[in-house]
DNA sequence: TCCGAGGTCTTGACACTGTCTAGATTTCGT
DNA sequence: ACGAAATCTAGACAGTGTCAAGACCTCGGA
């Protein structure tokens, strides 16, 4: 835990021991991702921003790989609150698949660092455990949300496909748009507004 | 064009002149994904496969963004041609879309690693003239294909959206089974066989 | 036939990166 | 207070992208 009461900036003192370097590395690689794409990330860059050696990157995550794991679970920790707290927020349960929607694509376009990196399986040790976990954890929350939305909506087909076709059609929308593939179609520059018509005829309910 | 009859594999003779070293080195990326994913890809690893020399490769594509790009726009064009024989395929037009659907989730299947590539914005440089205008004609033919399915099938709803909201899905679909998040949740390892369960229930029309 | 221009490829160099090692410094439990 | 463990530094090495200079080949015109 180390919750000491510094600030989580790089300290740049003469301290020999950083204090908070983990965060500060991970912190690095959402700037270097915001700079210069996910292309220009690498530990020494991170080690150069957090203002320490370049072997010590290291020590906390073993290798690049190790370090962008790590950023990807801190991208799904976060991902997964916001889906929780979209998921609560819905006024009537009816509206939660709706209300998980919008934020899955807010999500895409305020966090543009981790979505990238989230969602390629190059990016991430795919058998690190606490990685499995904390992906697997905010996952299920839209699982759980669109099986339960399937059960109240629609005839009676399985609550699991609704909830994966569901979750395909969201994802493949931010990813697209992320692409800029949906740009040489869309005319608009708006993707809440494309979602809302896409939701509107898939969901029925409309978009704030 | 520089059509010789000479294989297209390279030649590794002492010829100064290979003949055909674009596609040779295009090829060579396509083997060092299929081995080790696109981190490795490298232009020298790439020379090394065609046997030329290191700097050979910034000749053909200036330097790496270009190799990648070439190699985008190269699978670009086979998902063109793939799309456009399943449509010619379709017995009858109101399975043009399903057989669209189909084949798209097989290219991503049987090509993982033209797919990898193609749909990732820093994988290739978007203002290419050639890859914009191959990238853009694959898709048109997904766009016309769902407009022409939505005037059929379905109320007064904008063909557009219901071309954009098909082409989001079946990708969203082909990206998370790619990525591996699906598998958390789906237990079998058939994509086809969910692919059908979430056509079934959108476009009403069954999978081979 | 020759010959020069341009396309193709080689070679060498440089800065940068990931990773490994050994060691210095600090923190922590006892 | 002391030893063990955690944290970080410093140096080295192979691999990479990119640039510049030059060698080699091909081809069209004289």
């Amino acid at each position: 835990m180390s919750n000491r009461n510094q600030p989580s900036q790089d300290p740049a003192d003469g301290r020999y021991h950083h204090g908070n370097l983990r965060e500060a590395l991970l912190d690095a690689v959402g700037e270097t991702i915001a700079e210069k794409g996910v292309a220009g990330v690498s530990l020494r860059e991170a080690a150069r921003r957090a203002g320490v050696s370049h072997g010590a990157p290291a020590h906390h995550f073993g290798d690049k790989l190790g370090l962008l794991t790590a950023y990807s679970t801190r991208g799904f920790q976060l991902f997964g609150e916001r889906m929780r707290a979209a998921a609560e927020s819905a006024a009537e349960p009816g509206q939660r698949l709706n209300a998980i929607g919008v934020e899955y694509l807010r999500f895409a376009l305020e966090e543009p660092a981790y979505f990238e990196v989230m969602f390629r399986s190059d990016m991430h040790a795919s058998d690190d455990d606490t990685f499995q976990a904390t992906s697997k954890g905010a996952f299920g929350i839209l699982a759980d949300v669109a099986a339960e939305a399937s059960q109240d909506d629609c005839d009676d087909n399985d609550p699991l496909v609704l909830a994966l076709k569901s979750w395909a059609l969201v994802h493949g929308l931010a990813s697209l748009w992320a692409d800029g593939a949906i740009s040489h179609f869309w005319p608009g520059d708006d993707l809440a507004e494309l979602a809302g018509l896409i939701f509107e005829d898939e969901f029925g309910g409309g978009s704030d």
